[in-house]
DNA sequence: ATAATTATACCTATCGATAGATAGACGCAG
DNA sequence: CTGCGTCTATCTATCGATAGGTATAATTAT
């Protein structure tokens, strides 16, 4: 991955934040970079490989921020925190959940990289519930983290359309009073 | 509102359950009632206007779908179930939820009915609350409507991506249980 | 009661903008 | 001199929106 093509997809990310798959050309991330969409045609022969380059770097970076060390201690708090630095760095909603809902119109590719996020997440949370909340079942675990994922993505949704980040943070704290 | 508009704004309800605001267009509702996407202009001079048409009509017919006597005993309960009937039926996501993902690329005008629907949401949740939790305090009923309306909004688009109708029943159990 | 007017609901045709995608040429570095 | 990265130029398709016309129904005025 040049550094071009690393270029196109941080572009790409950004415009999904905006308004998700649809609200991004390659003539407007071509604009931004300076050169033609030809070009990017190059880099990425069509939409949909974009889509799925892009989704792939989103999850690597999402789980390499996740291994700081900070995690040790109580790592479904840190978890949490993730999602509200993330909501206050880009004032938007995470991208996977952006994407999550126009999934109807999306190509199966671009899907199949968003369920892997999905995956991916909620095996990392069950994990940190299994190292924080030592006494729960294997179920309580599992649907604990289901559920948790499903309210910081719904959580960072809603905050982000109202402008609210404090929505996030009630739902994170509620969650945190959750795993004592 | 007369029959003509009324089946428009059905058919592009159906459509953004497939893939959001900017997924249908004028011509394929015009096309899919045999009448031409100039007509549609007619009885919705732009897009805006039909998107927060819709969304009225939206949130009052979800509004009204909570009425139900059946709401009585358990009204929590009743509300949860309600976002999994809608998947059930229409094996898609909450309109509310797939346009407040493209936040950024809706007319405020339709940002501010989609915030009506949320506030709407919210508030009916903290009166089930009070009544089916009575031992809550104000700030723990306002935090878990909140809380539970996101877990909601998450569970039933990644339930809808995921084409796993048991993530969203997972969600709704786990909220459940919270509310004893 | 009849004529004139207005409203309704659609039509055809077209606009400018934008989308994703492709073909073929150019310059430059190894 | 080969090939990577970019260019120009263009294609087809679709978008929201508008102008202007038509036929029918309802309303109003004479």
């Amino acid at each position: 991955m040049n550094d071009r093509a690393s270029q196109v997809i941080d572009i790409a990310i950004k415009m999904i934040r905006e308004g998700g798959y649809h609200s991004f050309s390659f003539r407007q991330i071509a604009a931004e970079l300076g050169i033609k969409s030809a070009s990017i045609h190059y880099h990425f022969p069509s939409k949909e490989d974009l889509g799925v380059a892009l989704m792939k770097r989103y999850t690597e970076t999402f789980l390499e921020y996740l291994k700081q060390p900070a995690n040790q201690k109580r790592p479904v708090d840190f978890y949490i925190q993730a999602f509200q630095d993330s909501l206050a760095t880009h004032e938007r909603a995470c991208v996977c959940g952006i994407l999550a809902a126009e999934a109807g119109r999306l190509p199966q590719p671009v899907l199949d990289a968003i369920a892997d996020f999905t995956e991916q997440n909620i095996e990392w949370l069950e994990k940190a519930l299994r190292q924080q909340c030592t006494d729960w079942s294997e179920e309580e675990v599992k649907e604990s983290a289901l559920s948790m994922f499903s309210a910081l993505e719904g959580g960072i949704t809603f905050a982000a359309l109202l402008e609210q980040p404090a929505h996030l943070k009630q739902v994170g704290d509620w969650l945190k009073k959750l795993c004592v």
